[in-house]
DNA sequence: TCAATATCATTTCAATTGCAACGATTTTGG
DNA sequence: CCAAAATCGTTGCAATTGAAATGATATTGA
């Protein structure tokens, strides 16, 4: 508990950020210079991928940015043209945004490359212990879920991670 | 391979950057609340505490911040009164940073609410478990360090963490 | 029905950030 | 010995960011 021992280098909230920004570093090398876009950009074409025609709101929910933060990244998208804006029929405050055929041809091109980033990390891993370091950040999470201190997470988030909870 | 089925969820980067950011935020939410810190100004305070008197640059390779960043969160520091810079007596390019009694004290206050979130962490998960997890990270760090189109470690993280390499 | 409240997307504003440039100092190499 | 190059810390600047405010639309409840 001596304080004169505690070392940056070997905490946990550190090393998770080093690694985390390492890696998300590595990967916007990879969409910025093929298609100039940056991390919201890129969970915003992704997430519109899945999902079709979507909320601000809803995106905002669901890849972990905040609203504002969505609704510019929109914004730059949809001047790039990869994405429309098409104002919703129903209530008048939405709007529904959606992937342009360019988006769709950008997300041909980026998804093979980012996927063979994630894989080069994970090949370099055991597929055991590759579960295991899945089965603990959920762990992890499960502690912050239960921590009134921390942020709650998306209901995406959890939905496709809770699973192994023994 | 089809670009269809691939989720931001279980996207490797993604999860990282979702937990750290979780964490590092529970985090701040300690020495913010009791201490008016940003992350910056923790690394910074936490590296002195080991290293005593160090410059910036010393700082920017330990601590993985920019330059800037770190002469800006010495000046806050400075400011609050828990760091000091005396000007080196060789090198007369070198400001020489130290912490002070109540830089010191504030630490003390700091670092064992800390341990303590780490702990809590660390305590949802086995120690095997544990171990495995920081073999993981570290492997993905190796694969990075492999890769010229990812940023170099600083030379304190590969110190810390490159030991296990089969 | 219609005023009060809630929700949605955007914008405002202040603060943070990274990159590059800068002045100051030191080191190097001829 | 001294000019050129390198290094150090800081600052300028433009871009990004998040919290709060705003305007517009929907929903609620009396």
């Amino acid at each position: 508990m001596t304080p004169d021992d505690f070392h940056l280098s070997s905490f946990l909230p550190y090393r998770l950020a080093v690694l985390s920004e390492r890696v998300s570093r590595r990967l916007s090398v990879e969409y910025g210079r093929t298609h100039g876009l940056a991390v919201a950009e890129w969970r915003v074409l992704v997430h519109l991928l899945r999902c079709g025609a979507v909320s601000i709101r809803d995106i905002h929910n669901c890849v972990n940015l905040e609203k504002p933060r969505v609704s510019r990244a929109v914004s730059r998208l949809e001047a790039e043209g990869l994405v429309q804006k098409t104002q919703g029929d129903g209530d008048g405050r939405l709007v529904a945004i959606s992937l342009t055929d360019a988006g769709r041809t950008a997300l041909a091109d980026i998804i093979p490359a980012a996927t063979r980033i994630e894989q080069h990390l994970t090949d370099a891993v055991s597929p055991e212990d590759l579960d295991t370091f899945f089965h603990v950040m959920e762990r992890m999470h499960a502690v912050l879920d239960a921590d009134p201190e921390a942020k709650p997470r998306t209901v995406m988030d959890l939905n496709t991670n809770a699973n192994a909870i023994p």
